[in-house]
DNA sequence: AGCGACCGTTCCGTTTGCGGAACGGCAACG
DNA sequence: CGTTGCCGTTCCGCAAACGGAACGGTCGCT
């Protein structure tokens, strides 16, 4: 079941989302594909004609006024030797904000019976997160980056210094917070067992 | 930050490249996204409803008979609060292959005074990796995803079961090993001091 | 100048992805 | 039982993405 995200806080699905035109990330693709186009030194016709597409295609996809099938996004990046994510990377991950850390996913992994999702995480200093209790059976692993956090259970949290490694059961009430004045930065893995 | 991806050489972009029916990675759009949402603990109509999109197109974007836009794709993982990525990704990450581990690079973060190199790894059963020792100050910080993986310093090593880490200085040689006939997945986070 | 090659955009008929409305299957109720 | 509710699939008209063929513009070359 919707394994609530860490800090509670849905990345904001708005139940009514009516995308009016186009979604955030997508009108960066055009302006993404141009460059990366660019970058390899060749006219839009020639890609156009490796990839197989219409110059049509490519023209409106480029200048953004067409919503490309992914077959099209798969032959385009296949063409010019990029990964796809290339075209599509970093516009919208999931962004989850709660009153003191803000943490980005990553990564979602499903394996058999287990899924993970790894964030990265900020907690800035001079407040603490809260977060409930998520379902039995869930831990979450966290690797600091930079700064000191201070993180666990809300009766025992414990100290992790840059390099170092917490983890811990979250079916009960958890907290986050930077120690010092400086701003923490760390990895989050949370481990979902299916039920 | 440009952190180069550690294979920069271009995938060898085949002049006579001929889709002839569906990319490669495109097959397991499907599957991933069935199993994104079946993780997300809803139904098909429930996501369509969230998402936007009609039923139709849900079923046949499952189910791989169909050739999705990526307006579609947006609000499909936008409603289950996951990146694009999740559904796209692993065709052409960087993949680093030794005798008997597979990682495939997934992030590299630049911290002030630190480089971080976020693999997923996979250990087959029935081989050791050996790995030479890296630079001082280096470490490896290892979650085990599923099976039973034994690994650290190679006069040291240690076991892990589902959900536990593991980390060790890696300026010794040091080693991988799947224990049990099952392969080992696992996430391999790799921190570099900055000299 | 004229010519040819190529550029990127626009037009247009065809193909196809789109959402809404059915459909059958299944489980939980009265 | 019949009814209700939701599941996932299939049918179907419509909107739109598709490739091919124009189009005007800008270079080199003769």
């Amino acid at each position: 079941m919707v394994h609530d995200s860490p800090m509670s806080a849905r990345p904001a699905t708005v139940p009514g989302s009516q995308p009016p035109a186009l979604e955030p990330g997508a009108e960066s693709v055009g302006p993404r594909l141009r460059r990366l186009r660019e970058a390899a030194g060749i006219s839009l016709s020639e890609l156009a004609r490796r990839a197989n597409v219409g110059k049509a295609t490519l023209s409106g996809l480029e200048n953004g006024t067409r919503n490309p099938t992914l077959d099209t996004l798969w032959s385009v990046t296949a063409a010019l030797g990029v990964p796809i994510t290339a075209l599509l990377a970093g516009g919208q991950t999931g962004v989850v904000r709660g009153t003191a850390v803000e943490a980005t996913l990553l990564q979602v992994f499903d394996d058999e019976a287990v899924t993970y999702e790894l964030y990265r995480m900020v907690v800035p200093p001079g407040a603490v997160q809260s977060s409930p209790a998520h379902h039995a059976g869930v831990t979450e692993h966290i690797t600091v980056f930079s700064g000191v956090l201070r993180a666990g259970p809300a009766d025992d949290p414990r100290t992790a210094h840059p390099g170092e490694h917490l983890s811990w059961q979250s079916d009960v009430p958890h907290v986050y917070e930077a120690v010092g004045d400086q701003p923490v930065h760390a990895s989050l893995l949370i481990r979902y067992p299916r039920r």
